[in-house]
DNA sequence: CTGAAAGCGCTAACAG
DNA sequence: CTGTTAGCGCTTTCAG
């Protein structure tokens, strides 16, 4: 910049504004820097500029695991509705640990990010970490996951919901012994795990408890899980999975007892995850619009961000809808045979 | 920092200087100012310290795709390698676009990351943006894709070999009309690519060009491409494809055809996604280890930007394995029937 | 419309 | 071992 300054004769604030195409330089002394700025090949500084304007145009995102495609997708809808704007994102994997969650969240605040979008691995109850983000008056977003009780911005689904309409599906496909491979104990979890319990009950059938088994949320997890599930005497006919890894392991762990998926055994899954058309049996599960709801996470966090004063918390739920495919598609089955 | 001076009746270069375990500090002060920095709750603030020092502590990565599991697992690697270190990573998505990569190269080149991680995106023989990152000395470690004649950091799989050994596999299991779903043309397609035919040349069978067809990288795509060979008379009876994403396209659209996997056409993709094992037919494929090129480019690129001068170019080639799973397991069918 | 002064929060280099 | 001086590269503020 004071190269700049100096081949034309002017101060380095004037080139410093003429680059921001600030409105009180002349057009010509304007046009005249921004040639030279190319012809020196001029790049402005954006940690000086950082440290100058408290503003960094980065923005963490902390998610769980990268590797699960539905935050895969998540985080590409928050790049393309960040990237625009002229935003950045420090992406940041916290293995699904609540410890090491804060620690990363506490780097992203050293390093001045204008604002978060967290994935939280927090267990319900935990609120301190929204706390201190409060109290600092960082701007963020919660996704996908509510803990309870945080007076916060999120933007996610109704999970509760979801487990009815997966289950109330699965009730519809006629299956009467329906069991649950249920999640971690985060509000994804738990919301679904209750919505398929109340589902059960609105229907007047049973959920007898070694029907709930944890399934966790990688890939080989449903598998296991399944298998457990597999052991029990009656069987259960129809199986409501936390998402969709899970109920990919338990495709394959129904098949290889000799079973059919979905005439034994019916199965749900939940994320719509990319690949679950390509399934052994291709998946029925809910899609939850995981796109949109980067994409409105980072609008959402950029209307905060750009805000003057503290902003109100919002609270968005993106619709879900059920996905119908074979793994469920039990009547029509019926009905062809 | 001021505060935390004040209230100790200290310079701020002696807190500055304590808090980065400076060992001109004696050990009681140290303690002291690290004390009092916990009770104020002092965090350092990166981007002053990145503008004093020229260290950011930053890193770029590039890649033209989150979703495909390959370049999420990578980027897990990556992460694993870099945090202990103290690095974060800026993660941007090229889309495949040479274009949109020059642009996210130059803005973390704004932003004064520490060094670059790229798969680029980049056709053969345009190598202005290495030139580029060469000349303002930025360390850069390319993955997965390496340029044709660009002198660089690589870290990342033999392409040729991968297609060689993928094609001699379906060989072996008695494929006589091998075809080929391409890649576009990168190095990472052209070299497999390539690799086939060699293979084919080298066992002395025919590689007719309507044979290879081009199936992108992405999920659907490898279905609309398979549905183009399925045209053809006669059939090809094995299909070795760019990656597994195509891949398991290829396996839905034989399958919808109404033919066997593997035994009227066998299949083999690459790059062993965690989710080949779950598809309709188990995918044989070969492993990448994309974990490990993750972890190796990360570890390359801190030496790179650790050490003083320029350092030599080093290219690093992580093995690849073969994966048998059923897609491609017709000897061991033909003898249990 | 242009520029001079002061400072963002921290640290390198050197002097005490 | 501790402190002083002088920036890093840019911007905000305010006076010309």
């Amino acid at each position: 910049m004071v190269d700049i300054a100096r081949d034309l004769g002017v101060s380095v604030m004037t080139v410093s504004k003429a680059l921001r195409n600030h409105n009180d330089i002349s057009h010509e002394t304007r046009e005249r820097v921004q040639k030279t700025a190319r012809e020196l090949g001029y790049q402005p500084n954006w940690v000086a500029r950082g440290l100058a304007t408290r503003h960094t145009y980065l923005v963490g995102l902390v998610v769980p695991d990268l590797m699960h495609s539905f935050f895969a997708e998540v985080l590409k809808g928050v790049a393309q509705a960040l990237e625009p704007a002229g935003y950045q994102a420090v992406i940041l994997n916290s293995e699904e640990s609540a410890e090491i969650e804060e620690y990363q969240v506490s780097a992203l605040l050293a390093r001045k990010v204008d604002g978060l979008i967290i994935a939280s691995a927090q267990r319900s109850g935990r609120a301190r970490l929204f706390r201190v983000l409060r109290d600092r008056k960082v701007p963020f977003v919660l996704i996908d996951r509510l803990p309870a009780g945080i007076r916060a911005n999120y933007v996610g689904g109704k999970d509760e919901e979801i487990g009815e309409l997966a289950t109330g599906h699965l009730v519809e496909q006629g299956c009467q012994r329906i069991a649950h491979l249920c999640g971690p104990a985060i509000p994804t979890g738990i919301g679904r795990l209750s919505g398929y319990r109340r589902k059960l009950a609105d229907c007047g059938l049973a959920a007898p408890p070694e029907y709930v088994v944890e399934g966790q949320s990688s890939d080989g997890t449903g598998f296991e899980a399944m298998r457990e599930l597999l052991r029990l005497r009656p069987l259960p006919d129809g199986v409501f999975c936390y998402n969709d890894p899970v109920a990919a392991g338990a495709i394959k762990a129904v098949l290889e007892a000799g079973l059919s998926v979905p005439n034994d055994i019916a199965i749900v899954g939940a994320g719509n995850v990319h690949y679950s058309d390509l399934l052994r049996v291709s998946l029925s599960t809910i899609d939850q619009n995981s796109f949109l709801i980067g994409q409105t996470a980072a609008h959402l966090l950029r209307e905060c961000m750009e805000a003057k004063g503290p902003t109100r918390p919002t609270r968005t739920f993106i619709p879900h809808h059920l996905i119908v495919r074979e793994s469920s598609l039990r009547i029509a089955k019926a009905c062809s045979t």
